[in-house]
RNA sequence: GGCCCGGUAGUUCAGUUGGUUAGAAUGCCAGCCUGUCACGCUGGAGGUCGAGGGUUCGAGCCCCUUCCGGGUCGCCA
């Protein structure tokens, strides 16, 4: 029996240059080939996989180590690293030019036959996987992921303190916000019928720590929304909260490049080159049809509005707008099947339908609409399209922001469908000048586009009251392939002008007291200009690693419903639970 | 809340037009095996076909309801 049983190397980093020392091992058994007189056994611990062997240099005892051994039992070995036969040599296996010959060995902890197997193929369902997360856990991809997700961390804390940022933790039992998501509410014992909420994200805080004086902070800081999860949305996830004080947007923007240059150097060997590019918000709507779009290919829209103006096809004729995307070469690759996929997409995206025209080799027109042309008109259209043969050309006709949409939605599907991004490339780059509000159908009126402290451009601040609309904000996101990193503001500092934005959001001055009235008040005691940026880190390290999904980037993620399969979480409480909080239960 | 896909052995899946005792692979258990590396060979155990109801002589399969997982629209300042 193994009595010194602790490690003195990791199994993955047992290569030949340890050949003929005398090692002891911890790990987990991946698996075991038991041949009779010799038995292999792969082991594996967090660094990778090493082959040990028992065989008839063993005594009986530590033999039978051997042969009880299962898959996922956590066992102790010592013995001598060996060179193995040329023949015998593994090229799968980092530590394929060598094996371990076993001379005592140790049964730390048994395990019952898991549920899944811990390999990167990673067969199982993810209702699997995620009910015994910490075996999915084990995977090297997600060890990986999960030690990349540090490391990005890591960097950040270093590049924000060598810049004079201070980290500053701010409550997560707090007040519920206005405009945003649904809040996660918290019931108060001493103040019973009265909730506190969790934080969608510390931005009343972190203006308070403007007007406190801190001038610089920063926080890895923890938010919630109570909202059906996606893909790329989690209920509680993580993000770098950034406030500056005396700033204006190019200060903000050149603190957060910095920061996401350190990660990319730091991690990924990778130089980024700034400043970074910017795009205003109507050119990002007018080119690609998106707020953040994936640069990494063209495939631009075209407004097309005045080439069909009198062109015979009523629907473009009466429209607003029409916007078109020439695919490339795509008339004879896509099939019939895929063009209606492409316009049910579009109208998932509220288009009414979308309008296709193919050319063949010969140049020959065919298409959705191409009857009610007049030649002269297809002729224009052909020309503004920069159509050859062989291309696939589809519009949207509608409202402005409609059509770039759902047009947009089908230049990322044609993206897609032909691999047009660079899976090598990272195109980070600034949106901004975005809307200061967006009109709200529903509700009949404007709502705050980033948030109501928003500040809107000083040239536009005219128009807030006669055409709000058109104003634009000092808002900016960061877009990395198409993805939104990020966004951040320069923020109202003046207590009148904020007023103002409460009017137009459709807050009486009572609710708006009612609802910030400490910030209202605080904001009359000298508050400097100042403005910040806020981006999640599950999402930037979801882009670094290539994974498909957030819940691969957290360790305890929850599912579409925002339960998590592991802790079977939410659950009932008891009935002495609910009675202290004066909460009847829902059986009552 | 809407739409789409899925749920059969521990796991991944197959299961014909509704027809006998629901199969395969892998894993698991037992035996054999001294150079395997997805070891091999022999044998074995393992099923509330997500749940409930209905149609039928008969349902894994058809119908209804419901639960669970995934995608998506709404929503997500």
């Amino acid at each position: 029996m193994l009595e010194n049983w602790q490690r003195t190397m990791m199994c993955g980093e047992t290569t030949e240059k340890y050949a003929g020392q005398t090692v002891t091992l911890n790990g987990w058994v991946q698996r075991t080939r038991n041949l009779g007189g010799v038995i292999f056994v792969w082991l594996r611990d967090r660094a990778g996989i090493v082959q040990v062997v028992f065989n008839e240099t063993c005594d009986p005892e530590t033999f039978a180590v051997g042969e009880a051994l299962r898959g996922e039992y956590v066992v102790a070995v010592e013995g001598m690293v060996s060179l193995r036969a040329e023949k015998d040599i593994n090229n799968q296996l980092e530590t394929g030019r060598i094996e371990v010959i076993v001379r005592q060995a140790r049964l730390l902890n048994a395990a019952q036959t898991p549920p899944i197997y811990i390999d990167d193929k990673a067969d199982e369902s993810e209702a699997v996987r995620l009910k015994y997360r910490y075996l999915d856990l084990r995977r090297p991809s997600l060890q990986r992921t999960i030690r990349m997700r540090h490391q990005v961390i890591s960097a950040i804390h270093r590049h924000m303190d060598e810049n004079g940022f201070t980290e500053v933790e701010t409550p997560i039992l707090t007040k519920s916000t206005p405009e945003g998501a649904r809040d996660f509410l918290v019931p108060s014992r001493l103040h019973p019928g009265t909730f506190y909420a969790l934080p969608q994200s510390p931005q009343i805080y972190k203006q308070l720590l403007m007007l406190a004086g801190f001038d610089k902070y920063y926080q890895v800081a923890r938010c919630f929304r109570d909202e059906d999860s996606r893909a790329d949305r989690q209920p509680e996830f993580t993000q770098i909260d950034v406030e500056m004080s005396f700033v204006k947007p190019e200060n903000v923007q050149t603190a957060i490049e910095g920061a996401f240059a350190r990660v990319f150097r730091d991690v990924m060997g990778v130089e980024l080159s700034l400043p970074l590019p910017r795009m205003t918000w109507r050119q990002a709507m007018d080119d690609y049809g998106s707020d953040k779009p994936d640069t990494r290919y063209g495939l631009k829209l075209a407004d097309v509005t005045e080439t069909v103006k009198t062109c015979g096809f009523s629907v473009f004729e009466g429209a607003p707008t029409v916007r078109g995307v020439n695919a490339k070469g795509a008339a004879k690759v896509l099939s019939r099947k895929e063009i209606d996929a492409l316009g049910e997409l579009a109208k998932t995206y509220h288009a009414k339908g979308l309008a296709w025209l193919t050319l063949d080799d010969t140049g020959a027109v065919k298409g959705s609409f191409v009857k009610f042309l007049t030649p002269e008109a297809q002729a224009a259209l052909l020309t503004k399209m920069n159509a050859e043969p062989g291309d696939a050309l589809f519009f949207v006709a509608d409202a402005v922001n409609t059509a770039c949409t759902a047009l947009g939605q089908v230049r990322i599907a044609l993206g897609k469908r032909f691999s047009l991004a660079d899976p090598k490339q990272y195109n980070l780059f600034w949106v901004t000048e975005f809307p200061l509000l967006e009109w709200d159908e529903d509700a009949k009126r404007f709502l705050a586009m980033h948030h109501p402290f928003t500040s809107p451009m000083d040239e536009d601040a005219a128009y807030m009251d006669s055409d709000p609309g058109r104003v634009r904000a000092k808002a900016y996101d960061l877009v990395l392939n198409g993805i939104e990193m990020g966004s951040g503001s320069i923020r109202i500092h003046d207590s009148g002008l904020q007023e103002r934005m409460f009017k137009l959001l459709g807050f009486t001055t009572e609710q708006a007291w009612n609802r910030f009235g400490f910030l209202l008040e605080a904001f009359k005691y000298g508050t400097p200009p100042h403005g910040g940026f806020a981006f999640g880190v599950d999402r930037l390290v979801m882009m670094l690693t290539g994974a498909e999904s957030l819940r691969d980037v957290i360790a305890f993620p929850k599912v579409q419903n925002a339960s998590c399969l592991m802790m079977n979480t939410p659950s009932e409480v008891s009935g002495d639970q609910l009675e202290m909080l004066r909460i009847k239960s829902l059986a009552e």
